[in-house]
RNA sequence: GGCGAGUUGGCGGAGAGGUUACGCAGCGGAUUGCAAAUCCGUGUAGAUCGGUUCGAUUCCGAUACUCGCCUCCA
């Protein structure tokens, strides 16, 4: 289908932006850090899931749908988990499940697609296990006082991904360090577990995994020890995916692990970074609570390139709110549905439009492909609208064609009461039969009246339609009763 | 302190060593009895200072400022 597409991608192995060429392009794999579950998800989340869901939707519709494995991990076991349970007095596994259900709830409402595989730490300790015990016999992990831990000496690497040396860490590092360290950097594959804690028999005692290995270890039993992408945000970078790349190089040296690594910026809101401290800190649910369609986090969040930071604003949700209606409502009114997809499916007019993806395979430039939507929308036929709604789509931001009337549909109107629709009715009938008569005078002194309670007329054709608009009040129009 | 990113027109936000980004707002026009919607046109922006080049906003260097990670929250 594609074939002579050329998809680019910034590695940040390498710093550089590279042609990408799958292993297999049969079976392109592609791994992402996912959450840790013990809370709603907030926006900051949500861009990583976004930026990468992107990114599958354009491999599944460069190499197709069936030849792209996409793995996105739940991180069930770890330390605030284990708090949250303590504090609430519920079972971690009521805590976790519970997060999930959450999680695809809100992500689904981003109008992301599930990922292949979606493996729960918990249910890949053997995997973990097995990983450690290779890393203590080829000398790259050692055991102390019930830890098992990795030495960071023993890889020459370590550091690469992140620029950074050991002796520069150690030098600048604020935290305090075990005594049972062989260097300070050296970090944890495995923990002791007291009574209360969640733990796993093993060679090293009753204990529980440390946070990295588990994306080593389930990226290897899914997607073997080289696969193509791995993605996160640019938080994870160190120590988080050093950690991963010293783990699985050392534990499996024929492999590459990751060919090529992508990290998308931070998110921010309103110019600053969101924290519970500045106040400013908000979930995905409160805004889809608030009114904030998915499909509107969606747009303003891909209206800012990945590796750029991302500043949620205010002024940005309504922007992409008009955007996304002037949108549907053209789809809509050009009789766009399943039927009609169909048919252009059947008639072979459903086709990528060629320069749009040509400008999200150059290191997925959303805000470019964006940019050409907006040519697209201009479109006057159906014939010629269904590149535009082919992007649209491919975007993600069509979450089903039947729905387009409910998205087209924007706004709803403020509820007013009974009366009201009888009072303007009467005076628009009025105006109506000035008009007729050519009497504009009147027919404007009652507008201006309208106008004055915040009542929208919106001439079209013939006929007038209205609704209450922003500054809408009965109040006045009660005197006209 | 260590590592990294950014600085584009009123606002948001891209690409490309030499030709229109795009959107919103504004302005001019068409159309509409008025209004809305729509359509057409319109903006010589690129932090500062140097360098490379026939030519740089785009490459290189320095300066300033902003931001992120290294620390619970991504």
């Amino acid at each position: 289908m594609s074939d002579d597409l050329i998809l680019r991608l910034h590695n940040s192995r390498t710093r550089r932006r590279e042609v990408f060429e799958p292993l297999d392009p049969r079976n392109v794999r592609m791994y992402v850090c996912g959450p840790t579950v013990y809370d709603r998800a907030h926006l900051g989340n949500a861009r990583p899931v976004l930026v990468f869901d992107v990114l599958f939707r354009l491999l599944r519709h460069v190499y197709g749908a069936d030849h792209v494995t996409y793995v996105r991990n739940f991180t069930d076991v770890d330390d605030k988990i284990n708090a949250r349970a303590a504090e609430t007095g519920r079972d971690i596994r009521a805590i976790t499940d519970e997060t999930i259900g959450w999680y695809h709830a809100d992500m689904d409402a981003l109008g992301a697609l599930r990922p292949t595989h979606e493996p729960r730490a918990t249910e890949w300790i053997g995997a973990m296990k097995d990983m450690i015990s290779d890393l203590i016999k080829s000398g790259h992990a050692y055991e102390a006082e019930g830890h098992v831990l990795f030495a960071v000496e023993s890889y020459a690497e370590y550091g690469a991904l992140s620029g950074r040396s050991i002796d520069d860490m150690i030098a600048g590092a604020r935290v305090e360090v075990a005594p049972y360290k062989r260097n300070p950097m050296d970090f944890v594959l495995w923990k002791p577990s007291d009574e209360g804690t969640p733990g796993w028999d093993s060679l090293w005692g009753r204990g529980r995994p440390g946070w990295h290995i588990e994306c080593s270890a389930m990226a290897y039993e899914l997607l073997g020890e080289s696969f193509d992408i791995h993605g996160g945000g640019n938080d994870l970078m160190f120590p988080h995916h050093e950690n991963e790349i010293a783990q699985s190089a050392c534990a499996h040296p024929h492999g590459a692990f990751a060919n090529v690594w992508m990290h998308n910026e931070m998110l921010q809101v309103e110019g600053k970074k969101m924290s519970k401290s500045l106040g400013n800190f908000f979930t995905v649910r409160d805004l889809l609570d608030q009114g904030v369609s998915g499909e509107v986090i969606r747009l303003v969040m891909l209206g800012t390139h990945y590796g750029k930071p991302m500043d949620w604003t205010e002024r940005k949700r309504a922007e992409a709110e008009a955007t996304l209606a002037k949108w549907y409502q053209v789809l809509q009114v050009h009789g766009f549905g399943p039927d009609l997809v169909r048919a252009l499916k059947a008639g072979g007019d459903w086709q990528a439009d060629p320069e749009f993806i040509g400008v999200l395979a150059n290191d997925l430039n959303t805000p470019g492909a964006i940019a050409r939507l907006h040519v697209l929308a201009k479109g006057r036929t159906p014939q010629q609208l269904a590149g535009f709604a082919h992007a649209l789509d491919l975007l993600g931001l069509v979450p089903d064609w039947a729905d387009l009337v409910r998205l087209a549909g924007a706004t709803e109107a403020p509820a007013h009461a009974p009366w009201v629709d009888e009072v303007v009715a009467g005076l628009l009938a009025k105006r109506q039969t000035a008009r007729a008569a050519r009497d504009f005078a009147t027919a404007d002194q009652v507008r201006d009246v309208l106008t004055a309670a915040g009542v929208v007329v919106t001439d079209v054709g013939g006929a007038a339609s209205w609704a209450p608009g922003p500054d809408f009040d009965a109040f006045k129009l009660e005197a006209l009763k």
